[in-house]
DNA sequence: CTCGTTTTTTGAAACGATTCAATGCTCTGG
DNA sequence: CCAGAGCATTGAATCGTTTCAAAAAACGAG
């Protein structure tokens, strides 16, 4: 049906060998030869099968990209760094999005293994790391990103959350603020986790701070707005001077509910800094001072990592942990 | 090195042929035969070679959907949709972020051709349907989203932002509103343009009614803002009444500086309504009456549509194009 | 002009599945 | 007991590349 290398052949009056050699090794033929088969392949609008390629040479040149939420800016951040960082070592990279469904997450590993990818690039949702021992059993590395691999045997790249918790309480304390919020849940995942150690490691180091916590049920705006009204609720002298919210959703959910109230500004009345410096937090009506994590550096290293690792199975895991940084806005 | 169809054909005492009988067609294998294999392909931990199988079936079972903005809701939303059916059809999406790169959106093109995917879902950035119609002669359909096909050679799904616009603009006529301002830009983008057309025809309908073009040079929150200062800063006689804005980001931008310069309130001094109904939307300040698209079931009947046009190349292309609606909440 | 070396080209053998005509087997009815 | 129909199974041919040992061609030195 379609032209076939031995098409391109007949055409260029060379050798199958020939052609194949033009399109991968083009040094190892003359060049009067390869500019003949460059002919033919315009000519005829060759486009080579990469099923057969990837059948006989046994590797792909695809790398997967599986995170549980497209919709997260950290997420398309971070996967803008690792396309970068595979188009200059040669590799795609495609994307999947399990939407925080295990059964989709498993399904995409099946396809990918099938498919034979150079290797996976994957923010776990479920529980897949047997899974992910036997891709490489496979032959199939993996690069766990925004998470840390638990059994030491894959590379991860992810962020010190704990360190991001502590700069951001620093500053607010640093600003003579004693009395803390720290705003987000639910407690199970490890990201709030973290970042509330952090939080409790910088106010026990100052005598005279003290941290409440305030639980929401998920690290959204309307949570967020929730625990604002809650807070300017409070009387004057039981409420926090300063807030540290998990992520930057509920920092603008805290945000809102401050100033319609009328009755608290920021960063006068209550100080409040925010985590992932998201796109949003620029724009805020009070400019957000937030924690920014160096999402594409994160996925050009994972990639690079994967890349390693995809051409000597026998490197040991490597486990990144980036710095975070704070960002300091009008909020705080 | 990995287990292939052989080594489980002799491992369960059958043919090779059988063993793909089993794979692709169990109705054909004796139920026994069928148990007998089962067990052998879990036993070597055996995962079919989809190269293999692409280059003799001819087809994949892929398809590829090409957006030039992952981080945008809409984008994220419609893949979703794109999934939920290709899920039930059989077939598996891979997405490919473009970030607005003429030459990676041609790359990608180049990727999936080579690996013969079964179709094609693209939200165009560049100038690519020669390119497409190329495509189609290969035997790769693509079915165009949020974007109509110039020269009708495919099937589209979009949504008609002219009545989009023109609903907005009633609703605001309907709440005795006379002074309207179209807040968007630039002009050159089709989606703006329309939104644009729409508002003029319902301010044409309406004797006494005005509108005003109020330039951005882009559709972003930071512009929206800006305009929303220039608003603030006009003579009560002049300002409009009611703002329809050509997204929510740009609506959220107004409402910011409406409600922080404090001598403005939304909706009593000025209504305003926005577009695409994104998250934010509902947790803005004052929630945001806005447009919504379906986007989703867009990208649920772009993936049929493509579905449809694979199993049967003949098929002419179709122009699906959907309805807007109103979502009316406290902002007008 | 010849011999040895290097560069270029050749072509057949994989890779691992699917396909399909041919064969083997099991019933059923007469 | 046999012919014929209907299932189940077989296995060689095939898809379009890459690979690599071997042949051919080109080159240089003596």
């Amino acid at each position: 049906m379609s032209t076939s290398i031995k098409d391109v052949a007949a055409q260029a009056g060379v050798s199958v060998g020939t052609v194949s050699n033009v399109l991968n090794h083009p040094a190892r033929v003359s060049p009067a030869t390869v500019k003949r088969v460059q002919r033919a392949i315009g000519a005829l609008g060759f486009v080579r099968n990469d099923a057969a390629r990837q059948l006989r040479a046994g590797a792909s040149r695809t790398i997967a990209l599986i995170v549980f939420d497209a919709a997260n800016p950290f997420f398309t951040d971070l996967a803008r760094g690792a396309e970068d960082a595979a188009s200059t070592e040669g590799y795609s990279v495609v994307l999947a999005n399990t939407s925080e469904s295990d059964e989709r997450e498993s399904g995409y590993l099946d396809l990918f293994e099938e498919q034979r990818v150079r290797g996976i690039l994957i923010s776990p949702y479920g529980d897949v790391e047997d899974r992910l021992v036997a891709l490489k059993g496979f032959g199939i590395p993996s690069v766990l990103v925004d998470r840390v691999s638990e059994n030491e045997k894959f590379s991860s790249v992810s962020v010190d959350d704990v360190a991001g918790g502590l700069i951001a309480v620093e500053h607010l304390l640093g600003q003579g603020r004693r009395k803390i919020g720290f705003v987000g849940g639910p407690a199970g995942i490890p990201q709030v986790r973290d970042r509330r150690h952090g939080a409790e490691k910088a106010v026990s180091q100052t005598p005279g701070a003290a941290l409440t916590v305030f639980d929401t049920t998920a690290t959204t705006v309307l949570e967020g707005r929730r625990i604002g009204e809650v807070i300017v609720g409070m009387a004057p002298g039981e409420r926090p001077d300063a807030l540290f919210a998990a992520n930057d959703l509920v920092a603008l959910g805290l945000l809102q509910a401050l100033v319609v109230s009328g009755k608290l500004t920021v960063p006068d009345d209550i100080a409040l800094v925010g985590y992932d410096d998201i796109d949003f937090a620029t724009s805020a009506i009070v400019p957000l001072t937030s924690i920014r994590q160096p999402s594409a550096l994160m996925g050009e290293t994972a990639l690079k990592l994967l890349s390693d690792e995809a051409s000597d199975p026998q490197l040991k895991p490597q486990r990144i942990i980036f710095q975070p940084e704070l960002v300091i806005r009008a909020s705080a």
